[in-house]
Order: structure tokens, then C-alpha cells, then sequence
DNA sequence: GGCAAACCTTCCGGCGACTGGACAGTCGTG
DNA sequence: CACGACTGTCCAGTCGCCGGAAGGTTTGCC
């Protein structure tokens, strides 16, 4: 099957396959006469393999050691916990930061429909303006995930 | 002050600041005649309106826009709100998406280590195989937040 | 056989929000 | 006047792709 057959099947865009050839996440694949790149159900799998991992939120980096692991008959189930655990706590991470975020933004937005102080305080808070006791939700320093 | 006392009183790096200039987040500073940017109290409020936005996990496209409502003696309150609340919906997506990767990859880790399955079910499970009902884990097709 | 549409190829550039590094000029101090 | 700390510009890289250009190939239809 060419590439076009494999994204359809797979659900991974073509370029998006290129790529991953191109950084090595998965093996070069052979090609036709043409030129054509030519795959087969095993790398059908593999890219699946791979579609189901990065939709876990596994980094790339994370996916080709999976499917090291996954390639690998000596592996170690403790190998795969660890990247997944690992992975875990990342997410776990992300969403305190996000809640936290989320939790000073809705403080800022009440406030802000409320009548107990004089104007929108959003931009009064964010420009860090003494009119509370000098407490600004917004004045914070977690680092953005982007 | 020079960009370096500019990054260190407002905690923002002096790479980011010419950054921030380059982009148009904030206005080109003057020079003095060694070339060297020149700023003043007024251009460290603005910027520290910038990184507390930045800190709440504002795009700097909405940090721009705060910052010309911010300027702005004509604003609406509910034009901040507005900002805000969008931002907050964003947010709001990005954890459902981080939680639902969580519990997915809890249930992958426990099956792991539990006895009820033959051996470590996570490679199994990205591989989409049919060892269970037919319903992976894994098969997730949520975009990946990066 | 001719033509268009739909494939495929490579290469380049851009997204967001920076960060690091190279190389050069400038400033303050001993 | 040498040295280090600072500043300037410019370019490249990060991550995980995606869009488009310019070209070759295949397929299907008249």
C-alpha cells in the first residue's frame, strides 16, 4: 500500500508519516520502482502503535522507547511502567498548574461581576496595583505550559 | 535602566524582553546613544502586567489585547471578562483532556501490575490488540496538548 | 493518444514563545 | 589599557507537525 492507503487506515496524516520516518520513529520504509513508498499490515500496526501512544500524551521520545520495548522480547514489564508512571506525574503536573490557573482566573472574573470593588479588577490585578492588601492573584510564577 | 536591571526588576529574561519588542507586545524602547535600550518605571509596570497575564497562561495575543484595554480609558469591563472567560473555557478543555489521559494511563498501569492479566497489557493495549473486547485503553483519538 | 485529477516525491517555511550561541561593540573598574 | 560584565544583532534550534511549491506518476475517461 502507498502512503495515502496507510494514513486512511492508520488515521495518521501522510506528511505526519514522512516526518516520523524522517526523525526515526519508525523504519524507512522501502519503496516501488517509482519511488513510492511501500508499507505493509506490520507497519500498519506500527503506526497505530504509535497514533495511540501520542494520543496518551506521549512525547515522540517516549513512543520510540515504547515501541523499543515493544520490539524487544527481553523486555521488562517494569520498563513500560516506568515510562507510563513517569508520564503520569507529567500530566499530573500540567493539570495542578492548569487548576491553579484556572482557580485565580475565575477569583479575578467574579470579582470582576461583583460590586464589592469599584471597577473590573482584572487589569488592576495583572498590573499589579496596590488597591487590596497587596495580595495579587495574578501575581504568580508558575511557568505556562504551552 | 538598561535591559538587564529591566529583566531582573520585572523577572522577565532581558531575551525575552527584546523579544516581546521585536513582536510588538511592547513598544520598541528608546535608545540612548550608545545604542543600548533605555526604559523607565512606566516600561516595568508594562511589563510586569505582561508576565503576570503570561503567568495566567494568556497567549500573548491576549496579552496584547489586555494590554490595549488596560490603555484604554474607554474600556468595558465585559471586553476583559470576555478574554478571560474564553481563556478559561481553553483551560478547561485542556485538563478534561489531561484527566481523561490520566485515567486512561491509571487503568493501563494498574492492569499492569495487577494478576489478572497474563503479562504488562500496556505495549498490548497501543498495539490494538484483541487480547480483551475489543476495547482499547488506548484508542483514544483526543489531540495531544503540547 | 490526450488530458485532467489524484496521487506521489522533495524541499522550504511557518506555527508559539521563547532560548542559546556566535560575534562584536561598550562600559566600569583596577 | 586590560578585563569582565553588559549590550547589540543575527541565526538556529526547540516540539510536532502542517501548508505550499514545484515536479514526477498513475489512473481513468473520452
Amino acid at each position: 500500500m502507498n502512503i495515502g492507503e496507510l494514513a486512511r487506515q492508520s488515521g495518521v496524516n501522510a506528511k505526519t508519516i514522512r516526518y516520523y520516518e524522517e526523525i526515526g520513529l519508525i523504519p524507512a520504509a522501502h519503496r516501488g520502482d517509482n519511488g513510492y513508498r511501500r508499507y505493509r499490515t506490520q507497519d500498519l500496526n506500527r503506526l497505530q502503535f504509535v497514533r495511540r501512544a501520542r494520543g496518551l500524551g506521549f512525547s515522540v521520545e517516549d513512543v520510540s522507547a515504547l515501541l523499543a520495548l515493544y520490539n524487544d522480547r527481553s523486555r521488562h514489564s517494569s520498563d513500560v511502567r516506568a515510562i507510563a508512571r513517569r508520564h503520569v506525574a507529567e500530566i499530573d503536573g500540567k493539570i495542578r498548574e492548569l487548576v491553579s490557573m484556572r482557580e485565580m482566573l475565575n477569583e479575578l472574573i467574579e470579582s470582576c461581576q461583583g460590586d464589592h470593588r469599584p471597577e473590573c479588577p482584572i487589569l488592576q490585578d495583572l498590573a499589579g496595583a496596590d488597591t487590596d492588601a497587596g495580595t495579587s492573584a495574578a501575581d504568580v510564577r508558575t511557568k505556562v505550559p504551552t
